[in-house]
RNA sequence: GCACCCGUAGCUCAGCUGGAUAGAGCGCUGCCCUCCGAAGGCAGAGGCCAGAGGUUCGAAUCCUCUCGGGUGCGCCA
């Protein structure tokens, strides 16, 4: 349940009708105004802004928006949850509700478990969220990682909020860098057959991880491959290249517990069963007569060599608000990547997704616009995309730069770090920032066990509640913690301040994730796991010097249960906010 | 030259689709355990929210401009 969304139904109740009453405008948009919870406690427990974001159209009917809040405040007097409503500034409505209405969320927390702060009506959409999209070409590095991240935990949070979502990797296995690859696998081939190859040419790639390819490919066509001309080996260099690139990065995307259910090739897209999907993408723009042959002015400012001017096919992305026309086709006559690029949104489209999310690297946000004019015209606007640029991470170890020089081959990749610092410490750094803000990524502080690292400081937190409901069970016999045991507790005992802020804050959690998920920010959840961690380790801290307020009291048996079932509850929703990141959250820490 | 992202405490960053007195961690100052709830907690100092206009009941948040940083800028992917 979601005690801010339930109040921001009731006050929409009212203010209809104050609507059917004729003084207010019968259009009104009642999703407008909000209810959240006061920065300061002292206003009470829920606030809405409702009055004063309707004061225009109230404006013929009500002296101010004082007077319109003083309205639904008498109406929500009348509720039966309400303890208090009053009027405060401007026109903020700030309700202060009855004990019995926290010990309710409390209630339901506990029934509910796993699936507290699941939004409760409708509203799934089909989505699609593609993510890392690394070429195959070798090894992923921590930026690919925090891309990974991002999407996956992003998958999770609109699968959480009750959406229908499916992970998707785009394999760019079609272009020239593939090719080199092939190349440069060849060159590995043949240096397993025993011939001398030298330094690796220029424009290929140097590292070491294609030396098993190599020996792959000598394993199986013997000496066949290597005398004959490129034309006779490319295709099959690069299949089996490519298959090998892909096994080693689904590979490290295990490692991160990242599994996407569908890779698509762009290869298929021209070479597929459907004939070219390409040419009829374009024909469908086309169709739409977005497509023409033009000329395009050079970009200013930045001198071409080699430009030539001349005519090619262009789509009128200008028309969905792209700062120039889009080419289709290179002057070779093969497709440009945006091409392939609009075939394979057509081909999503075509699956029947409401909702198309591309997470990039920051340094593709030029391709934003252009990508959005195609997703708009092939779908008449009614498929929305958000493209996630996440920004750079910078590699540290106790505040040093760890040195990641590409040219040597010698860069640190993904897997090392995953390796020496281990999944949770990773996800949850990653996420513990806004994705377009740029990441400080230290080796050392993330596996430190202080409060310093927010990892360890959130999943120290649900270690505790584990540890207070063992230790539950030691001390008092025949303790029962079932949901349902636990559930019928006297909650209304847990009146001292601490626990009610927790209360509070768990109240929070599915207002969290609804928001996160509206604005695609899984860091919202990680934030909220540290303040929630924190509230709970001050309250703990001060049973170490007020033992009454300690959750285990052999004394007081029902005061136990009651304090042990909002430790569980609080243990549900760390574990399932932590889940929502994909990071563990342990029974105890070691 | 143009587009996009960013500019909040000494440092690294939050700030909930415009809300009330701008927050956290680090660092700094001072406190709380001679194992039983310190892998933690409490308190203090520290701010022209880059700057200037504008929109309105109300702006760190939205709009315009300036300054400063980053990323890009037909046929690369």
């Amino acid at each position: 349940m979601n005690l801010f969304a339930e109040f921001h139904d009731r006050i929409a109740e009212i203010l209809q009708r104050i609507v059917a009453s004729g003084r207010l405008p019968k259009d009104l948009d009642l999703s407008r105004f909000v209810v959240e919870p006061p920065r300061d406690p002292s206003h009470g427990d829920l606030a809405s802004n409702a009055a004063m974001v309707y004061a225009k159209e109230a404006k013929a009917f009500f002296f101010n928006p004082r007077q319109l809040a003083v309205e639904v405040a008498v109406a929500l007097a009348e509720d039966p949850d309400v303890a208090e409503a009053e009027v405060a500034g401007p026109g903020f409505i700030n309700i202060r509700v009855r004990p019995h209405v926290f010990t309710r969320v409390l209630q339901a927390a506990l029934d509910q478990g796993p699936r507290f702060g699941k939004p409760a009506g409708g509203g799934a959409l089909k989505v699609n969220v593609e993510y890392v999209s690394a070429n195959p070409t070798g090894p992923m590095h921590v930026g690919h990682g925090r891309g990974a991240v991002f999407g996956d935990a992003l998958a999770n949070l609109l699968e959480f909020a009750g959406n229908c979502v499916t992970r998707e990797y785009y394999i760019n296995d079609a272009g020239a860098q593939v090719d080199v690859l092939a190349r440069s696998a060849h060159l590995r081939y043949r240096e397993a057959l025993g011939q001398t190859i030298g330094a690796i040419p220029e424009g290929l790639y140097p590292g070491d991880y294609l030396k098993s390819v190599g020996a792959a490919l000598a394993e199986k066509y013997g000496d066949r491959l290597a005398a004959s001309p490129e034309s006779k080996w490319l295709e099959d260099v690069r299949a089996t290249a490519i298959d090998a690139m892909m096994g080693m990065i689904q590979d490290d995307l295990a490692a991160l517990n990242i599994a996407h259910e569908v890779f698509f090739s762009e290869r298929s897209l021209t070479r597929g069963p459907d004939g070219d999907q390409v040419a009829a993408a374009i024909a469908e723009l086309r169709r739409r007569g977005l497509v023409y042959e033009g000329r395009l002015a050079p970009p200013k400012g930045q001198a071409i060599e080699d430009w030539e001017d001349r005519e090619q096919v262009l789509f009128r992305s200008t028309s969905f608000g792209d700062d120039v026309d889009r080419p289709l086709l290179k002057s070779d006559g093969a497709y440009t990547y945006f091409a392939s690029d609009i075939a394979y949104h057509k081909a999503k489209i075509d699956r029947g997704y409401a909702v198309l999310i591309d997470i990039w690297g920051a340094d593709h946000g030029g391709y934003v616009k252009r990508m959005h004019a195609a997703v708009d015209a092939l779908s008449d606007g009614g498929v929305s995309l958000d493209v996630k640029l996440c920004q750079l991470v910078k590699l540290m170890r106790r505040g040093e730069p760890v040195k990641m020089s590409k040219r040597s081959g010698d860069f640190v990749t993904l897997r090392e770090v995953v390796d020496e610092v281990g999944v949770d410490a990773v996800r949850f750094i990653m996420l513990f920032r806004k994705n377009d803000a740029p990441l400080e990524f230290d080796l050392a502080k993330v596996i430190e066990q202080s409060k310093d690292n927010p990892v360890f400081y959130v999943q120290y937190a649900h270690a505790r509640a584990k540890s207070a409901l063992r230790q539950g069970l030691a001390i008092i016999p025949g303790l029962d913690l079932s949901a349902g045991a636990l559930g019928r507790a006297d909650l209304g005992l847990l009146i001292d301040p601490g626990e009610q802020e927790l209360i509070r804050l768990i109240a929070q959690f599915p207002r969290v994730i609804e928001a996160a998920a509206h604005a695609h920010e899984p860091h919202r959840i990680a934030f909220y796991l540290h303040d929630l961690a924190s509230s709970l380790h001050s309250h703990w801290t001060r049973g170490k010097d007020r033992p009454q307020l300690r959750f285990l009291n052999e004394e007081q048996p029902d005061l136990t249960v009651a304090r042990l079932a909002l430790v569980s509850a609080l243990a549900t929703v760390l574990e399932s906010g932590l889940g929502v990141l994909g990071v563990g959250a342990p029974d105890e820490m070691r």
